[in-house]
Order: structure tokens, then sequence, then C-alpha cells
DNA sequence: CGCCCTTCGATTGTCTAACAAGTACACATG
DNA sequence: CATGTGTACTTGTTAGACAATCGAAGGGCG
């Protein structure tokens, strides 16, 4: 089968490619979208435009008040915190059922190898297999909803870190051992430690993060400590 | 201050409606949705009317494809136990870290004192405070993202047990006793057990709604023992 | 008699054109 | 300096229209 060919709506079309563009950075942080001009760069009509920026500010990518031009959502420090902590809880809650029945994802497994094999290559090129990781894990939980949250969370990770330049900063090697080490204690049933490390995991990628962007750490939430569930 | 005030659009003012028939019962699980009778039974145009439909279908609560009219989600066993479980999923995290803090939430406290109140009453009545206090408990760690992801999931709830003619088989002073224990645990920052507990609570209601959907018990996840988290 | 094909009504997707209403900002006025 | 006014830009909503598509009813054929 050469994949199922889906015959997307314009407007589907549309937002299809605001997303891409918002999520390579060609629209940066705070971009405005005017109905007008979506419409005219895409030759469609304004209503079409229209549906195409409310599917975007459905799903959290582009933000807009009434009768006000819709931008490119802009996410500061406290976003950022926000976000990885959601990730923290849906994600050390899964790593607990996970280790209880012992069930360690082949697809994680693999991910975690891909990131070893670009271990020398552009970093960029490791925050592919490093949030495949991590959904693997949550996938393998089989729960739909969960799913679709955590896909949500992880396009707003993506947002955030289209707009840092430097990533230079992450540690390959640290993260595919600190991945391996999940995958450890999952198969060992130690669900606790995972939760545990999976914090300082995310924890440490979260401050990197927020320092990359620019912004200072937050008044509280500095150390690791807080997050730790015990 | 008395609230802020806010101009809803038309389209805000329609799926409010529209919604609120839904989680009453109103309109029924599979029932059409056509864009010229939204139209027409509220008075606006087709594209208002489209834009309030297709709000409601990104919310979850209406299922359509291209070109087929929308319908009223028809939540099946297998949806509701991915509702549960989720919620399961989220909340039992939330409750180990809110153990570990040893907050208790006064909107909690002050919503499981309503069960009791309401103890004697209609037992429709003990929805509201019940689902109260789960959302306080969601929303004592501050995370807006996690308290939306929350609300989604007590919608399709709520959307269940409108399905629901007899709900008369809860039990509203086991429920009651239950918090209170939660509540207890979390203050003695015992997590884990009341994450296991939490799972028990879950997994009852769990199974009296899909019973009282016609539902039969699903092929696996028949006893609780599979979602304890050890 | 049953199955396939065509046709038709109903419904949605999209467009054009237009007007009303709101926001934001500059400007003038007290 | 605060306040009001005005204007340009943008969005909210409407009307009507046409094409594309889906579902079902009906007719032809084996």
């Amino acid at each position: 089968m050469p994949g199922r060919i889906a015959a997307v709506s314009i407007v589907e079309a549309i937002a299809a490619d605001l997303r891409s563009r918002v999520f390579s950075g060609e629209l940066g942080s705070g971009e405005a979208l005017t109905e007008t001009d979506v419409a005219s760069s895409y030759e469609v009509a304004r209503p079409t435009a229209k549906a195409s920026i409310e599917k975007l500010v459905a799903e959290g990518l582009l933000d807009r008040g009434t009768h006000k031009t819709a931008r490119v959502v802009d996410l500061g420090p406290e976003s950022v915190r926000d976000i990885y902590l959601a990730r923290a809880y849906l994600e050390s809650e899964v790593l607990r059922r996970l280790a209880s029945g012992r069930t360690v994802p082949a697809g994680a497994v693999q991910a975690n190898k891909d990131i070893a094999a670009v271990k020398s290559g552009a970093p960029l090129d490791v925050v592919e297999p490093d949030m495949r990781f991590h959904t693997s894990l949550i996938d393998a939980v089989g729960n739909t909803r969960i799913s679709k949250m955590y896909r949500s969370l992880v396009g707003e990770v993506r947002l955030c870190m289209s707009r840092v330049q430097s990533l230079h900063l992450l540690d390959t090697a640290l993260i595919q051992a600190e991945h391996q080490r999940l995958l450890e204690l999952i198969e060992e049933g130690r669900g606790d430690e995972a939760a545990g490390l999976l914090d300082v995991h995310l924890g440490r990628a979260r401050e990197r993060l927020v320092a990359a962007m620019g912004g200072e750490a937050g008044p509280e939430a500095q150390s690791p400590s807080d997050l730790v569930a015990e």
C-alpha cells in the first residue's frame, strides 16, 4: 500500500503549511497573521483563511483576542516551565505503570539507539529521536487521550525550540545515558526511581531551554528538588 | 469585583448553547446537527453555524467527517475506559506531588463537605461536587496545561453521564469516605497509597458507568488489579 | 429475484461582495 | 497632561451562489 492518501480540505492544507512555517521558525514569536494577508498569499477567500487561523488558535499555536489580529504565540519562561512540568506529570506516571508491568517499549529502545548514532553529528538532529523516545514511552500505555495530550505538549516544546538559535549546550551522551537508565529501571520494576530520574532529566532540559531563550531562572523551581516526588 | 464581563461572539454563544444542550442530554448520542438546521434555528447565517459546530468538533463533543454532517459523539465502553484511565494517570501523579508537599487543597475539602450535605438528596446532585473535588485537586498544582487537559476529560465524563438514565447505583457515603481518606493520605505524605486508592476509586466509578451504559465488562481490565501501580 | 449502476436530493466546501463593529494609534483640544 | 475625536485597519457577520460529494432511491440487467 502506498500509504493512505487523504483529500484534505483547503483549510486543513493551509493550516498545515502555517503550522510547519511556525515550527520552522519562519514565522517568529509575536508575528502577526492577518486574515487578509493569509488569504491573499494563499489565493483563497478570507473566510477560508479565517478558518485556518482559528484552527491553529484552537491548537494553541496562535493567539488572538476578539477583533485583534492573530499572532504566533510568544512562550516565555513561565510557559516553558508549565509545559515541562505537565510533561513530567504525564510521563512520570507512565513510567510507574510501565515499570509495574516491566514493559520496555521497543520503540523507545530503538529511538535511544538512534540518538547514539547521531552523537557526533549536528546537535539539532538529536531532537527528533529524543522526542521519539519520549512519545514511544507515552504511546506504550495505549491510551489515545494521553497520547493526544502529550503530543500537544510536544508541539509546544518544538515551538519553543524553534525560537532558540543556540541549542549547542545539550549533552548528547548524558541524554542517551539517562534514557538508557530509564529503560533499565522500567525493566527492573523500579517505577519510583524512574519517575525521580525523569524529573531530573526533564528539569535539566527545561532550565537549559529557558536559559537559551534568554530568560533567567525563576523565583522558585531553580533547583530540581521541588520537582522530585519524594 | 463583579467578575469580568466578556462580550462573546455569536459563534461562541451558539457553541455554548449547543454544548449545554449536549450535556443536558437534549441532544442525544449520534444525533445529527446539520449546518442549515443550526443556522435556521438560531437565525444566523450558515457560516456562523458552521464555525460553532467546528468549535465543538475541536472540543471533541461532536464528530464529523469531510462532507458528512456533524453528530454528537457516541462514547462506547472503550472510550469510557480510555477517559477514566487518562484521568487516573493525571490525577494519581497529582496526588503524589500534593502528598510530597503535604498540601491539602481547601477547595477539595469544601467540595467533599458539600457531597456529605446532599447525601440524602437526589443522587445526581452529587455529581457536581464530586467533579469539583477532583478538579480542585488538579488545580492545586497550579499548572495551566494540566488543568486544561483534565477539564477536557471532565467534559467527556459529563457527556457519558448525560447518556445514562440510572445513576442510582452510586454510593454517596462510600464516595465521600474515600475522598476523605485521599485527603488524609495527602496530609500524611503517603502519595503511593493515595494513588493506589484513587485507582480503586476511579476504577469503580468507571465500571459502574460502563454497566449503566449497558456495556459489559471488557475483555481485560475487569478487575482493578491491572490498574494498581504496584 | 437480486445486484449493479445511475440519478437525484441533501449537505457540505468554498467563493464573492458587502456592511457593521471593534481596535489602535495619531491628532487635536481643553 | 488628560481627555476626547477621528481615521485607517482588521475582524465579525451576513447574503447568496456554485461546485463537489455523500446517501439513498429507483431502474436496468443478468
